[in-house]
DNA sequence: ACGCTTATATACCTACCGGTATATAATATA
DNA sequence: TATATTATATACCGGTAGGTATATAAGCGT
């Protein structure tokens, strides 16, 4: 009985690498306990089963991402400026997930592919709720601004998912061809974005 | 022996279906024959083994696409206008793509889980060939444009990524809420692209 | 020191995966 | 009508996938 949470932890660690690398149906419990240092039974004893390794993975890691986005998608109105006041808060939502894709790079490569995975894939199924709760986060936003932009009110969906692609395409680009991902560019990408909504 | 090209073409046509609905690693060879109503040894008669059912479905779809885009990706500059000449060719450019996504849905549904998926998988490789094919086209365009619009010079490929990135945001938005996908909404893409690149 | 729980390993099982050896039915060609 | 070619089916194989029965080692409370 060595260590108990390493061996979870790498588990965890490992499983999230080769899946982010080549997918979840490309690795098998063989290779991933053999890369992870540790045997079947140990993975057996800490999860259910594959699906409860990739569970575990989902849960962790949306959950923190996703909290993040709830505590900076608050929006202050502020009427002495036209839509000046929507920006702060936008540009505050698309850097925090620049940097939460920098900081956990493997994760939100693994985001990426499953945002655009096949739709009736066990991945995709699994990862549903956390998208959706994700979208939640961010239509709240958008309703919360349009109760002051009435020119928004009823696309408060459709500027949520606009905006997340939009964001998700600008780290795609990090990604393939390491395009920046500063508060420069997520300033550039809000701009483009209000340009789109409100011209 | 009943009919050749038809059990060749069942087998194309329900692999797309299943591949772009759960993805390649999660259809096996078995469900891929009794879904298309034939057996293996037809299958192993017209393919080399799975992957070549694959190799096979990327190369007639890719292809259609790709020469389809290099055919209206063709710039003619207007010194008259400042940079309105640019327009028709990236408007027709993102019309295209829109409606080859309408006719083949199934296809690019799988082309959009390609863009985005794991880097080292199989499906991956043997995708970038025909991905690498396209942004060299639109590269080659924008290359054109550079030409008479010195500002974007060196900044080919970065405007290639974007645009293509752009547009499978929005054909993915259309995926998965229904937003439109018209000259209008073409139209709004890339005046969009536009002031995000001239601006 | 003794047992209880936690954690890990060896060895194994079953089911299914991709793929094939072999036979044969249908058509084209002579 | 005989023969080659094209296309399809039955039955099978080796390997590996996910998963487990069983044993045991390490720490902990008493």
């Amino acid at each position: 009985m060595s260590n108990a949470t390493n061996s979870r932890e790498a588990i965890l660690r490992t499983a999230l690498q080769l899946f982010a690398e080549r997918g979840y149906e490309s690795v098998g419990i063989n290779e991933l306990t053999s890369r992870a240092g540790i045997t079947k039974p140990t993975l057996y004893y800490f999860f259910e089963n594959k699906e409860g390794v990739f569970k575990a993975i989902l849960a962790e890691n949306y959950r923190r991402f996703n909290d993040l986005l709830r505590t900076v998608s608050v929006y202050v109105p502020n009427r002495e400026f036209y839509y000046e006041d929507v920006y702060p808060v936008l540009i505050r939502l698309v850097e925090t997930c620049f940097s939460y894709a920098k900081e956990n790079t493997t994760f939100y490569l693994m985001v990426l592919a499953l945002a655009y995975a096949p739709p009736t894939a066990l991945t995709t199924i699994l990862t549903r709720p956390y998208v959706a709760e994700q979208f939640q986060i961010v239509t709240d936003l958008f309703r919360e601004i349009s109760s002051a932009h009435l020119n928004l009110r009823g696309k408060e969906a459709e500027c949520a998912h606009s905006l997340i692609a939009t964001i998700n395409a600008a780290i795609g680009l990090w990604y393939q061809d390491g395009a920046p991902l500063d508060k420069e560019s997520a300033k550039r990408i809000v701009h483009q974005f209000m340009h789109g909504i409100f011209a």
